[in-house]
DNA sequence: GTAACTGCAAAATATTTGCATCCTT
DNA sequence: AAGGATGCAAATATTTTGCAGTTAC
């Protein structure tokens, strides 16, 4: 799914920083923070746009906020299937989806109603447990 | 469990400040944001040293950071039994432990190391959806 | 054409840090 | 006594906001 379609998915306006900041989540395995977002941007978009904009898409549910072991929150697409796990390396700071595994298997009680859902594990990833 | 004894098993110093900290922590059943904590604390601590104190708890994992969609992190005391699932609610504002629900069955990836972990549902809760 | 979005600059907030003093163990 | 934690104040960094100009539809 380009940038473009996922604007048009969500009914927001074409508008080259959100453009640019969609290709740079989707490109990009690990989930972010603002302060990464903005290095790889470079100058092709304004640091209020760049704040504007995470929160659109936050409100919107196009990505989701992570907060990690670092007390820094990090941004990550949503990807398919919905309740994939994160999975977030306190050595390296690497925080990635794990698409594989599904948390489906649960009910929530009486009167809760879900939108969304974020499943974070916190530990060592493979690589640095070489 | 006090707030003494939590100090104790992670091997801190018993200071004005933490204990304050967490006995805010523990007699508050949602998540809090730290300028909710501070709040409730008033003049009991200092700004800074709410700062200092939060990141040391969750360097130690006393506590949790969790993201919520408002764009706040907030923070959640550890309870039993382990991976168990939080619920943010995106009318009222408040996350809560779903202390009953846990999501224990999951195998991660070859390589992959779990230390700790942060199960969260977004959407509206039972009293805002009466 | 109009509403929505952007960049810029300024303002407001939030977070970190240095340091002298005070507490814990 | 020694190391660690605190409060205060200052320094940084982050985030929001107003507004004029631009862009998308």
């Amino acid at each position: 799914m380009t940038s473009t379609d996922v604007l048009k998915k969500y009914g927001l306006n074409k508008t080259s920083g959100r453009v640019e900041i969609l290709n740079v989540l989707i490109t990009t395995e690990t989930a972010l923070s603002e302060k990464e977002i903005q290095e790889k941007l470079g100058n092709l978009c304004d640091r209020a746009t760049v704040y504007r904009t995470l929160r659109t898409f936050v409100e919107n549910g196009i990505i989701h906020p992570v907060a990690t072991e670092a007390m820094v929150t990090k941004y990550v697409i949503k990807k398919k299937p919905d309740d994939h796990l994160h999975f977030s390396c306190t050595e390296c700071g690497k925080t990635i989806c794990l698409t594989d595994i599904v948390m489906s298997d649960f009910n929530l009680p009486e009167g809760f109603i879900k939108k969304n859902s974020n499943f974070l594990i916190i530990g060592t990833c493979n690589e640095c447990n070489n």
